[in-house]
DNA sequence: TCACACCTGAGACAAAAAACACAAAAGAAA
DNA sequence: TTTCTTTTGTGTTTTTTGTCTCAGGTGTGA
């Protein structure tokens, strides 16, 4: 049970970016609660996101088709902002999809009325921006740990530091996402129960 | 021979940008015109970044170190902004540095001021607003091509979408920007050359 | 001109991971 | 429950990539 799934969204909100009453009031007028069953496409490839969602309940999940096959690149959870951001901003097509992994209730918010409300008020065009920067950050993140660790370091990184993507998503799933097969994931799975070897992550970037 | 390199500052900035012509004398007001000789860092590991840079002529990397070796993380060219932005948002250590990879002639404006102007005026906090887009669509763009390609694959994506890296960038720097080995790469750009493999790059995402 | 540093190419070998095939286990639905 | 589907584990083989090594090339500066 997550402490937070009582709260309102308004005070979800909040927490995340400090806003004034007024600004919140203006910006949550906007917002839409949706709620779609499980295996439902937000969006499809080749349209054109239009929308941010914020999670209330369930997961959802990023995905390319690459000859057939599903290549995960993201998943997002509870009280979480997902969109196609490079399809959202340059409204062009988008390469992937946008899935609902669990029937999930989540919050819409239109690209239109953000921008609208950005000419309105300055408090909610800081929000805009500091939303990114979260968004950013992660995503350099997620990046970097391509570049600096091998598939079995990059198991341990997200073992360690997001235990729960390895609780809430199958071993198929989180293969495509950290680019590593199934199978190799498994045997690391196993080699890292059996041998105490704990120690691989203690390098800090 | 870059062709905008005779334009101004504000003339750039307003190509990418398009600012009101107060807003942009408001902004490089502030920006300060530094010269930095190839090899001096900008940023060090654990120094938190307070600046962001405009690269006037020259060009820059970021890059960890892990366990003695250099893992670049990105270049950067003329006309380009360049930043730690995990460390600048957070004010948080930096866990990379920031290198000039050849004598480098930059802007540079500090995040103290550019908050102070966000404050002053709505028009630059939207400029800041649609630069971290900007960074983030790239960011985006760069973490997928390694869960969408293979070492080959990612290989010839560069050299297809950026290939002025090849041609600005060694081999050896490039290596561990995208996660394959010096050799690894000297192999791929042979058999690339003698077979006429060109073929692979056909996937549109 | 001569070191010196840095970069590239190539081969031999080792290690890692993928592919393939199939069995076992776990969940979901009837 | 039983059946059906999905997920996971494991053994074998094949492919890919890394590591180590050396040789040759290039540019720089003393």
């Amino acid at each position: 049970m997550n402490h937070t799934s009582s709260l309102s969204l308004k005070e979800k909100i909040n927490r995340l970016f400090f806003l004034s009453t007024p600004s919140l009031d203006l910006l949550l007028a906007e917002a839409q609660l949706i709620s779609v069953p499980k295996g439902s496409l937000l969006l499809k490839e080749r349209q054109t996101c239009r929308s941010i969602y914020f999670i209330e309940r369930g997961q959802l999940r990023t995905y390319y088709n690459k000859n057939g096959k599903d290549i995960n690149i993201n998943f997002y959870f509870e009280n979480n902002f997902a969109t196609n951001l490079k399809s959202l901003i340059e409204e062009s097509p988008s390469a992937f999809y946008i899935e609902a992994m669990e029937h999930t209730r989540l919050w819409k918010f239109d690209k239109e009325q953000l921008l609208r409300l950005y000419g309105q008020s300055k408090e909610i065009e800081s929000f805009g921006r500091r939303l990114l920067e979260k968004l950013l950050v992660k995503q350099e993140e997620h990046s970097n740990i391509f570049k600096l660790y091998s598939p079995k370091e990059r198991y341990h990184y997200i073992a360690k530091h997001y235990p729960h993507l390895l609780q809430r998503v199958s071993l198929s799933q989180l293969s495509s996402y950290l680019g590593i097969s199934r199978e190799t994931i498994s045997r690391i799975r196993r080699s890292s129960v059996t041998s105490g070897e704990w120690s691989v992550m203690n390098a800090r970037w």
